[in-house]
DNA sequence: GTCTATAGGCCGATAGAC
DNA sequence: GTCTATCGGCCTATAGAC
C-alpha cells in the first residue's frame, strides 16, 4: 500500500480516467465485469495504475460511488428548486441512465459491507430530500398530508420507478404504458397553481 | 460438450445438490461468486461433475431461475386461490426470501441475453398472472377498475415491494414502517365480504 | 457418472527502477 | 506518477481413464 488514498484532493486526469472507465465497464457489462486491467484498457493505462491511486478494486468501487452519489443528489437538489418539483423528481427517478448505476451498486452491496454502508447513507440521505421536496410539492398542490404523508410517497414513488425502470431493462413492460399515463393522470389532477409566466408544467403526452 | 444438458429428466441427486448449492451461494454472497468450484465444494462434489451436469455456468445459471421462476409462479398460483388473495399477493411480494434470488437475477441478467430472455419470459407470465389475481381481488372488494386497472396495480405493488426489500436488504428503512401501515390501511379499508366462517382477512398488527 | 490431469487464461496486488 | 516484471491464485472447460 502505497502512500495515496488521498480521498479526492489528488485531483489529476489519470484518477478521472479510472473512474469514468469503471463507470462505463459497470454500465455496458455490469459490476462484475469491472476488473483492474479491464478497467486501465478502457482508460489507456497500465492497470497497477489502478491501485496505485485507489488501492484495492472495493476502494475503486466506493470512489465511483460516492462521486455518482453526490451527483444523483445534486440532481434531486435541482429538482428542488425546479417550477414543479413533484414532476421533476419523478422524471428524475424514472430516467434510466441515472438508475442503472444506481442499480449496479445495490446488487454489488448486497454482498460488500462496506460498500453497503455508503449505499445506505446514501440512500437515507436521497430519501430525507425527497421527502421534504414532497412536503412542499404536495403543500403546493393543496393536498394535505393526512392523505399521503410525504415519506409514504417517497417510498411508493421510488419503488414504482424502480420496476419500471429494472422491468424495462430486462424486456418486460407489461402494464408500464397504463402506469405511466395513471401517473401522469395523477400529477394533472393535481396541477400546481402558476406563479410566473412560465409554462412548464403542462404534461407531456404518453401514448396508452 | 458431452451428450447432457437433458433438461430436466436427469433428475439425479447430483443435479438437485449442485442447483441447492449455486442457489445457496447467489443469496449469501452473490451472483459474482458463483464458480464451478465453489458450487462444487458447497455440494461436497468434484467441480468438473457441474460442468458434466449443466455444461456452462450460464447454463447453470440459466437451469436455477427456470427452477426459481417456477416455484415463484407456483407460489402465485397458490395465493391466487387464497382466501384473500389481495393480501396472500402482498405478503408474497413482500418476503424478503422469495425476494433476493430474484433480485441476484435481475442484476445477473442485465448483461447476459440467454438469461435476461428467460427472465422477461418469466416476468411477463408472473405479471399477467398478477393482473388477473388482482382483478379477482378487485370485483370481490367491490373496487370498480376505473380507480386503477389491475395491471397497473401490478406495477405498483411489485414496485413498492421491490423497493421495501431492496431498501431494507441495504440497510435503509426510512418510511418504511409508515408504508407498511398505509398499505395495510388500504387493504383493511376494503376488506372483502367474508365467504365462510373463516377468519383470514383481519390484518395483523403493525408498528408505527 | 465420476475420477485424474491439465491446458490456457484472467485476476489482484506488490516490488523496485526511473 | 508511471514503468517493467512478476508472484500466486482462482477460473472455465475439456480429454481420457475407469
Amino acid at each position: 500500500m502505497a502512500a495515496e488514498r488521498n480521498g479526492g484532493n489528488d485531483n489529476s486526469k489519470t484518477r478521472d480516467a479510472i473512474l469514468d472507465a469503471t463507470e462505463s465497464i459497470m454500465r455496458e457489462q455490469g459490476y462484475a465485469a469491472v476488473s483492474s486491467r479491464r478497467v486501465a484498457e478502457q482508460a489507456g493505462l497500465k492497470s497497477q495504475l489502478v491501485h496505485y491511486h485507489f488501492g484495492t478494486m472495493d476502494d475503486l468501487f466506493l470512489a465511483l460511488f460516492q462521486r455518482a452519489g453526490a451527483a444523483y443528489f445534486e440532481r434531486h437538489v435541482q429538482a428542488m428548486t425546479s417550477d414543479d418539483p413533484l414532476r421533476a423528481l419523478w422524471e428524475l427517478i424514472t430516467d434510466r441512465t441515472g438508475m442503472e448505476l444506481i442499480f449496479e451498486f445495490m446488487a454489488l452491496s448486497n454482498h460488500r459491507k462496506p460498500i453497503r454502508a455508503e449505499m445506505a447513507r446514501s440512500n437515507q440521505r436521497t430519501r430525507t430530500l425527497q421527502a421534504a421536496l414532497l412536503t412542499k410539492a404536495l403543500e403546493q398542490r393543496g393536498i394535505t398530508p393526512d392523505v399521503c404523508p410525504a415519506n409514504v410517497l417517497s417510498v411508493l414513488m421510488s419503488g414504482v420507478a424502480l420496476a419500471l425502470v429494472s422491468e424495462n431493462a430486462i424486456g418486460n413492460s407489461i402494464g408500464h404504458a397504463d402506469t405511466l399515463s395513471f401517473v401522469e393522470r395523477l400529477m394533472q389532477k393535481t396541477t400546481p397553481p402558476r406563479v410566473a409566466g412560465k409554462t412548464g408544467a403542462r404534461g407531456r403526452p404518453r401514448k396508452r
